[in-house]
DNA sequence: AATTTGGTTCTCAAAATTATGAACCAAAGA
DNA sequence: TCTTTGGTTCATAATTTTGAGAACCAAATT
């Protein structure tokens, strides 16, 4: 992975310009962009910050983040103090059921408008209810759509 | 909706917070805020203006957003030239299946990387083809769901 | 025609985000 | 012990985002 070819580099950059769309920092979009394209499922530090072209602090920062999020983790070789970073690939199944968390946080906070609002106008309540229950929903469902997914592939 | 009790505005904080975590700028967040948490489903643009004390170009500028990302309207009355602005609650799941869109999107990514990438690594396209397969099986499941939903409620 | 109303657009300042380079630090090696 | 390696943290600079205020504009009113 020393040498980008265009196309990988072309890649990288729209995979770059995805997380910065779902609410990351532009080099841990690229970060994220040079460990999916890349031959190999491990990278180290240095070589990410070389292929990238980045600080090392800005490597570490945007690292240490992903890792928070659960989007990569590292590998060690006893006898090296390199770590070598991965894509992680497996457990996007949680990350979808943390969404649907948040999801339900928020139909929460609309209950509690609903609730401070009384019976000044009923019908209000009844459209904001609506959506409650659809957000209320998706939040049973998904769960129950990875369990199928899971089920699917064994 | 004039003057907002103490509960209300905390309200409207917390909902402003969940929108500028889904990645809108504070005001915008305080006017879906404020528009969840109204009396009345639909307030003049001086009134989000007077009870948020926003400038009248923030105010434009996050109403027009919110225009565009189909997240209210604002209803007008022969005789009065006034904007009546209110959340959309109807088409929440339009929202849901444009959000599968932009996953799919990116599953279309992951596929040029293995492409690119070629035979060097197969055991890392396995695995990233595993996560194409699953953004995919989202991306039919979820529509599929909201028939569901649409069903269930008529 | 002049004024008011409802809102938009422009300019700019303040604040927040992002990333750099240097200093730093612990572990390993010489 | 001195140096190198691998990476983190700190101070700061550059960029971007956000929002205020004034100027502006079209439609309605006087």
């Amino acid at each position: 992975m020393a040498q980008l070819t265009q196309e990988q580099r072309q890649l990288i950059e729209k995979m770059g310009i995805y997380h910065e769309q779902q609410g990351f920092p532009p080099v841990t979009g690229r970060i994220m962009g040079l460990l999916y394209v890349s031959d190999r499922p491990h990278l180290s530090f240095e070589e990410i910050v070389e292929t990238l072209n980045i600080s090392k602090s800005a490597a570490s920062n945007a690292l240490q983040l992903l890792q928070q999020m659960h989007l990569i983790e590292y590998t060690t070789y006893s006898g090296d103090r390199k770590r070598y970073f991965g894509a992680l690939l497996e457990n996007w199944h949680e990350e979808v059921v943390n969404k649907m968390g948040s999801v339900l946080g928020f139909s929460k906070l609309l209950r509690q408008a609903n609730e401070l609002r009384g019976d000044v106008n009923p019908e209000m309540n009844e459209r904001v209810l609506e959506r409650i229950e659809f957000m209320e929903f998706l939040s049973r469902e998904v769960p129950a759509l990875l369990q199928k997914w899971l089920k699917e592939r064994n």
